[in-house]
DNA sequence: GACAATGTTACAGT
DNA sequence: CACTGTAACATTGT
């Protein structure tokens, strides 16, 4: 689920619903075949000790810093989700068949929106107080769900994250510092690097720079002050258009209530590759070209 | 069968 | 050491 505006929906939504609840058990079927690199609740060893910290813990607030939905719970820990490509968090109520390991959870009344085959991959269950589920549905398997033991491991876990794009204090001075991190990057991937700019992906890069008029391939270095203020202004309305239309399901994001948000019918390039550039005055056609292993889109006419 | 998919990171090479 | 580019993770849909 993406980027900024789609892990921020879920988050703001997550935190009304499950809020002052207490997590009184987890499940799991990832196998410990799925766990790769850093610890995470797909080691099935790392997921017992997980079990053991949550259990009989009261949800604070849910909230997100980057590309991550935070769980805060008693004790200072966080609970940290990390979707990936195609991780989302649902809220509902689940029926457990427990002789079905692999496929267990289906939600009690087909009608409902949960029934949506995006939300058919649940890997992750947490179990509320008041007979509800946070189902976690992980259709490629790539996402990272750990425990953060304190605020100082919570510090350390984003301290090489760059900053967020939507808080006020974020001018174009602070964007154009961080960027300049990495002047010979092309400007997409720089704007995709988490380590420089929090939250953004290929989707808002892409439509970042069409807005701004500025060719995914230019390098940073070459960006003027003008492009550095317009990108900044860009970026801010359209990672706040995100949030706005409740998130981009041009793919399998679905909010917890298991809805899509409508982002992807207000794209100008994303995925619209040889239709008709959509700005005034300009003849040309949106093309895709593989940039940093992304695909990025854009109107080579009026990007420059 | 081939290709593409909202992300990150380990590793190889310069 | 610093920087940059690539392969890999696992699965589904077109």
């Amino acid at each position: 689920m993406p980027e900024l505006p789609e892990v921020h929906t879920t988050a703001t939504i997550l935190n009304k619903l499950v809020k002052g609840r207490v997590i009184i058990d987890v499940w799991t079927d990832y196998k410990s075949e799925y766990h790769t690199g850093r610890e995470n609740i797909k080691d099935p060893n790392y997921f017992t000790k997980f079990k053991k910290e949550i259990v009989g813990k009261k949800i604070v607030r849910v909230w997100r810093r980057a590309k991550n939905v935070l769980i805060d719970i008693d004790g200072n820990k966080t609970i940290s989700v990390h979707m990936k490509m195609t991780g989302h968090l649902l809220y509902g109520k689940y029926v457990f068949e427990k002789k079905k390991v692999n496929f267990p959870w289906t939600p009690a009344d087909t009608k409902s929106p949960l029934a949506d085959p995006f939300n058919r991959f649940v890997h992750l269950v947490f179990i509320l107080d008041n007979e509800k589920h946070i189902a976690f549905s992980d259709m490629r398997k790539f996402a990272t769900v750990n425990l953060i033991s304190d605020k100082d491991a919570l510090e350390k876990r984003f301290e090489k994250v760059g900053p967020e794009p939507l808080e006020e204090k974020f001018d174009w001075k602070e964007f154009k510092k961080t960027l300049m991190r990495r002047p010979n990057y092309k400007i997409k991937t720089a704007l995709m690097d988490q380590t420089l700019v929090a939250g953004i992906g290929n989707i808002y890069s892409d439509e970042i720079l069409w807005d701004i008029k500025v060719h995914p391939e230019r390098l940073v270095s070459k960006v003027s002050d003008i492009e550095w203020k317009s990108m900044t202004v860009s970026a801010k309305k359209l990672l706040s258009k995100g949030i706005d239309f409740g998130g981009d399901s041009m793919s399998d994001y679905r909010n917890p209530h298991g809805l899509r948000g409508e982002f992807q019918n207000h794209h100008s390039v994303y995925q619209r590759k040889n239709k008709k550039c959509e700005r005034k005055n300009c003849t040309g056609t949106i093309v895709r070209k593989i940039i940093g292993q992304r695909s990025a889109h854009f109107c080579d006419t009026c990007q420059k």
